[in-house]
RNA sequence: GGUCCUGUGGCCGAGUGGUUAGGCUCAGCUCUGCAAAAGCUGCUACUCCAGUUCGAACCUGGACGGGACCUCCA
């Protein structure tokens, strides 16, 4: 198996790849909130561990991905007080919070499918799982790391500090934590500042909620990752993962937890996802430069000069590493949508090239660098660097500079299924369906017209076709082999 | 304000103490009836200042800009 280099927030280094229980792997990746649609930033976060699954399933790892479904509890601004998002919205517009939940997953599902992300092999819901929250939380209690107070149930911070690492993964002192910690604001049954809720009594007007040894309430923001990695995952597993601006807050707060409850650190490596910049600056409804995922492919947004269709954004995001922000912009889009295009054109090319006895390539070596690229902490851009140096190979073959053996080109396929379609997930968009055979017949006809004004220098027509075509979105290419058309 | 991360050519983006990233754009050439496509060639960078070093864009310190978290926004 390759040796696989992965950057762990806990080292902060790159570390060589271990799995506990190989071929077998644990990954859990902290879901999206259903209580709106979904933000593009999320869709880059779990894009990106789409990236990562389908690279460990490509190396022949076992995976057991689970995603969570965050569809209750979640308070705004993670303080202990405030109306729940859900129930706040459900209000509003005089829905069930379970009507809402139901909307959101779904077009949430409907987004990830469209960016050919693949589902994860479970995908848990805070909400169905309460049971395994309150005994996470009586076991805490238990173990002296968490007490009762009205009816809430909360972590202590400092006392776990005492014999842990609170701050493993931000490298932070907790002193300056304390210091740098607002001001507490009125009602509260915390000991510490830095205590976090576990379980949240319910205020009489709230919709979602339920029984517990504490009273009627409903969990607090960080434990249902805690129940649901441990439920289904185990007490330590692989790979944990989200976005960074989980980091310092969540991801914190479900370490202190889960050793709390078992003593045990549940994630060998941490992977953290880097934020998404619009034009330079950060993606916020307050700035008003936040686009939906729908907006960017319909391109109904003032400030997308076009539609960006999902395989051109998925290939567009692969460009950059993972751990680095990625900017939107109309330019840095439309140059990625070409070079997607030249990616898939190549591939079609492919198909119709004619083996030479010898070859002038070095395709194997070409593969090599490919699975070091992605060795190298799923290096993307470099993978796809190297693709391009494929795809001279292929248009200079078919040109005839150049000559691939029949090896060769068989390798050049591989290298596309393996790293194109199954590693980095793009996938040829599709052709208008039904209507494609019925095109492809006329377009054979108007061609063949064509050829004959040609043959009979009659260019006045044949130019005439091509300029008619061009303005309809048709592109007429002739080839050394013919004339080929694409849309 | 505090802590942390970051700053690469016209644009987007990798990477490294001394050797071509790659894509897009632009210019030239080849091919072509002309185009388009493709191939080749070129333009060639590392925010600023100081230091370490035989040598730094890459290491160290400082300045300035951007971002994350601490505060509603993923």
């Amino acid at each position: 198996m390759e040796k696989l280099f992965i950057y762990n927030t806990l080292s902060r280094t790159k570390e060589e790849f271990k799995v506990i229980n190989a071929p077998f792997l644990g990954m859990y990746v902290c879901g999206p909130t259903v209580y709106s649609d979904v933000h593009l930033g999320n869709c880059r976060t779990f894009m990106s561990f789409d990236l990562i699954y389908r690279y460990l399933i490509h190396l022949g790892y076992k995976v057991r991905y689970v995603r969570n479904v965050t569809d209750a509890g979640h308070l705004e601004g993670d303080r202990d007080e405030g109306d729940d998002k859900f129930a706040k919205k459900a209000k509003l517009m005089q829905l069930e919070p379970m009507e809402i939940v139901q909307k959101y997953t779904v077009g949430f599902r409907d987004i990830m499918a469209l960016l050919n992300n693949l589902p994860p092999s479970i995908e848990p819901t805070a909400t169905g799982h309460i049971i395994e929250q309150q005994e996470i939380t009586k076991q805490i209690i238990k173990n002296g790391l968490a007490y009762e107070h009205n009816g809430n149930v909360y972590f202590d911070v400092e006392k776990y500090a005492k014999s842990n690492n609170y701050t493993v993964l931000t490298n932070r002192k907790l002193e300056e934590l304390l210091e740098n910690t607002r001001e507490l604001e009125g009602q509260d049954d915390k000991k510490g500042r830095l205590d976090f809720a576990l379980w949240i009594k319910a205020k009489p007007e709230h919709l979602m909620k339920w029984p517990s040894p504490w009273g009627v309430g409903f969990p607090g923001w960080h434990i249902e990752c805690s129940a649901m990695s441990t439920k289904y995952l185990g007490e330590q597993f692989d790979i944990h993962g989200g976005g960074m601006d989980l980091q310092a807050t969540h991801h914190t707060n479900e370490i202190a937890q889960n050793i709390a409850y078992c003593g045990k650190s549940p994630a060998n490596y941490w992977l953290h996802t880097n934020m998404l910049t619009v034009n330079g600056q950060k993606m916020s409804k307050s700035l008003g430069n936040s686009f939906l995922p729908m907006e960017l492919f319909t391109g109904s947004h003032p400030l997308l000069a076009k539609g960006f269709s999902p395989m051109a954004v998925r290939f567009f995001m692969m460009q950059t590493h993972y751990r680095s922000t990625l900017d939107f912009s109309n330019d840095a889009l439309t140059a990625s949508e070409k070079a997607y295009n030249r990616l898939m054109d190549s591939y079609k090319v492919l198909q119709s090239i004619k083996a030479s006895p010898k070859s002038g390539e070095n395709v194997a070596a070409l593969e090599r660098a490919c699975y070091e690229a992605m060795n190298d902490d799923f290096n993307t851009p470099v993978l796809i660097a190297h693709l391009f140096e494929a795809i001279r190979m292929i248009n200079s073959a078919h040109d005839k500079k150049t000559a691939l053996s029949q090896a060769d080109i068989d390798l050049l396929h591989k290298i596309y299924q393996h790293f194109v379609f199954d590693v980095m997930g793009l996938k040829k968009e599709e052709e208008t369906g039904k209507a494609s055979t019925a095109l492809e017949s006329v377009m054979q006809l108007v061609l063949e017209l064509r050829d004959k004004a040609k043959a009979n220098k009659d260019f006045a027509t044949s130019d005439e076709i091509r300029n008619k075509l061009t303005a309809a979105n048709i592109q007429v290419k002739d080839g050394k082999e013919g004339v080929t058309w694409s849309i």
